[in-house]
Formats: structure tokens, C-alpha cells, sequence
DNA sequence: AATGTGATCAACCGCATTGCA
DNA sequence: CTGCAATGCGGTTGATCACAT
């Protein structure tokens, strides 16, 4: 309903504070306390709008402000509170003491989304980013000039670089196939089961040969098992399950056919559907139907069941990049 | 030394929400 | 119930600084 006007239009000041100013502010609400907003100004001596002094001092002047570095709580508490607020800055100001929205804001914008963004995670989801699936035909495609131009150096060394994108869209595609298993083996009487979950369930038993002939070193299999079947503390599996959007199906034919020729490979989209690992049970509840009703137990030292850190704010906190 | 570039963060803008007459 | 004023909130901007070229 009705907008405030614009504080701006009788002249006043705007732009940083000075030191009198802040003296001014502080020493008025120290006296009479904010009342209100809108009147404060005027009362103070200060030639600025209520809203610019509302501002100053609940992002500056306040007494209880915490200043300097965010600690590795502080941020672990924002990653798993953001995971289920989202952008509600200020909500998430509420769980931590002496910090304000805008500092979490800035905070959020200029370290933790980097990095997140840099982990192949999006920001806004907290999942793995798919957009990879919709360019991968492309760079596939070019990457297959190498056998043609590798004696080209510079196209070569190019060439070279997309393989190692294309590798990683394997990668990537496996883990996409090994969460389908996990689905389908949670839920085996699913009439939608796939192309892709039959591949899954082949992918799932094999994966040491996976990773032979993907050219993937163990620990980025280990990896990517244990990020999708969630065997890294006491989640319930689907809360550990980082969903990740089906690429579409030609793609998925692509992925197929690319490992299919990758070599022995071929056996494995050929076998049979035959589920050899024991598969966790089925959650509780799911991460929607319990952080919601009281998204301030998620704080702290967990966003998920309360009995173990955050998944992504560990695998965030470990990564080198950011420490 | 000068210039360019990117990171940081305080502050602003404008829409949404709340409270009250 | 309606409309207005006050306040809250999230997105964005721009000044400043550090570092690289």
C-alpha cells in the first residue's frame, strides 16, 4: 500500500556520513531512544531523510554490531539458513547475533557465491548446476575436431581443453545417472523409470570400470558416489541427494552413445537391471517438510536433521579455493 | 608513476508489508 | 473495509581501495 515519498526531494543530505553526523545520531537515540523514523531527523538536528538514519544506525551505529571477519560458524550458519530462506537477508540477520542483513547480503554476493559458483553449485538452488547439459552437444562436437585438427597446434591445445570439459560433462552425466539409481532403487514399483535409470542401475555396478575408461582418478568417482547416495554423515538420503535436473533426452541418447563408444562401456548400458548395492531406506521426511516449520533449528550446526553439519557447508569450507 | 581492473561495502532506491484511523 | 503513513526489506549502485599491468 501507498510508498513512502522520496526522502530526497527537500534537499537532503545523502552519500556517506561524517563523524558529527554519527555523534549526532547516536547521542539522540542514546537520549530518547528511535521513536520514530520519520521524526528523528528533524529532532536530532540531522539534515537527512529517516530512512538514511534508520540505516546508518542499524548497520553501523548500533552498539551490539559485530564487526570484522565472518567466522567459519557465522558462514556455515548462512549457507544452510540461505539453503532453506533464501534471500531473506534479514531472517538470516536474526540467527546471528552483532551481524546485519546488508553485511550477510555482502557477504553472500562478494565470497560465498563465488565460491559455490565455483564448486559447480548454484547459488540459488544450493544443487548442482545443469547448465552444463545444455551446452554439452555443442562442445562435444567441437571437441571431436581434435582427430582432425591436431596438427594444428593452437587448434590442438583448444581442442585438447574441450576434451577435458567434455570429461567432466561425463562426470557430471554419471553422477546424473547414479542419483536415477538411488530413485529407482527407492522407489522400485516407479512406472517412470527411464532410459537413464536403466543406465543408472548398470552404471552403479560398475563403477571401477567407469572410472578406467573415463579417465576419472578414484577420488572424483568417490566423489561422486558418495554425493549421491549420501554416505557422508547421518542425513536422511534424500536430504543428501543434491537434486539435479534430468538433461533432456537427446542428450541423455548423446551421453549414451559417447560412453557406449567410449569402449567396454558398451557392456554397461547392455546389462541387466540388477541392483547389486544394498540402498539406504527411504527418509523420514524430506528437507521441505521439516526445516520450514521452524527454520531456526536448521541453524547453527545444522540446516538438515540436527545432528550433522551441513553437507554443502563442509564440502564448501573444504574447498582450497576459498580458504 | 600512471592507468586499468576487480573486490568490497556503505548507502540508496523503490517495492512490500504493517499498523492505524 | 479502505486508504494512508511509516517502516522493513532486498536489489542495486557507486565510492574507495588494493593489486596488476
Amino acid at each position: 500500500m501507498g510508498r513512502s515519498p522520496c526522502c530526497d526531494e527537500n534537499g537532503m543530505k545523502k552519500g556517506p556520513w561524517t563523524p558529527e553526523e554519527d555523534t549526532k545520531l547516536v547521542q539522540y537515540i542514546q537520549k530518547h531512544g528511535h521513536g520514530s523514523w520519520r521524526a528523528l531527523p528533524k529532532l536530532a538536528g540531522l539534515n537527512r531523510c529517516g530512512k538514511s538514519c534508520r540505516l546508518r544506525w542499524t548497520n553501523y551505529l548500533r552498539p551490539d554490531i559485530k564487526r570484522g571477519k565472518f567466522s567459519t560458524e557465522e558462514e556455515q550458519t548462512i549457507l544452510n539458513l540461505h539453503s532453506i530462506l533464501g534471500n531473506k537477508w534479514s531472517a538470516i540477520a536474526s540467527h546471528l547475533p552483532g551481524r546485519t542483513d546488508n553485511e550477510i547480503k555482502n557477504f553472500w554476493n562478494t565470497h560465498i557465491k563465488k565460491k559455490l559458483i565455483h564448486m559447480g553449485i548454484d547459488p540459488n538452488t544450493h544443487r548442482p548446476r545443469t547448465d552444463f547439459f545444455t551446452t554439452l552437444p555443442e562442445l562435444m562436437v567441437i571437441a571431436n575436431l581434435k582427430e582432425v585438427m591436431m596438427d594444428n597446434q593452437p587448434w590442438a591445445e583448444h581442442a585438447v581443453r574441450l576434451q577435458e570439459a567434455v570429461q567432466l560433462a561425463k562426470y557430471q552425466y554419471i553422477q546424473y545417472l547414479i542419483q536415477s539409481a538411488v530413485s529407482v532403487a527407492s522407489n522400485p514399483d516407479s512406472s517412470s523409470n527411464s532410459t537413464a535409470d536403466m543406465d543408472a542401475i548398470n552404471v552403479m555396478s560398475s563403477l571401477p570400470l567407469l572410472r578406467e575408461n573415463l579417465g576419472l582418478n578414484p577420488s572424483q568417482i568417490e566423489n561422486a558416489t558418495q554425493y549421491s547416495l549420501g554416505v557422508d554423515g547421518g542425513r536422511p538420503l534424500n536430504d543428501k541427494l543434491p537434486y539435479t535436473t534430468p538433461p533432456d533426452l537427446e542428450f541423455q541418447a548423446l551421453m549414451r552413445n559417447e560412453i557406449n563408444q567410449d569402449s567396454d562401456l558398451a557392456s554397461l548400458s547392455q546389462g541387466e537391471f540388477t541392483p547389486r548395492s544394498p540402498l539406504p531406506p527411504s527418509p523420514p521426511f524430506t528437507i521441505g517438510e521439516r526445516s520450514m516449520k521452524n527454520p531456526a533449528d536448521a541453524c547453527c550446526t545444522s540446516s538438515y536433521d540436527g545432528s550433522s553439519p551441513s553437507f554443502w557447508a563442509e564440502l564448501l569450507l573444504d574447498d582450497p579455493f576459498y580458504s
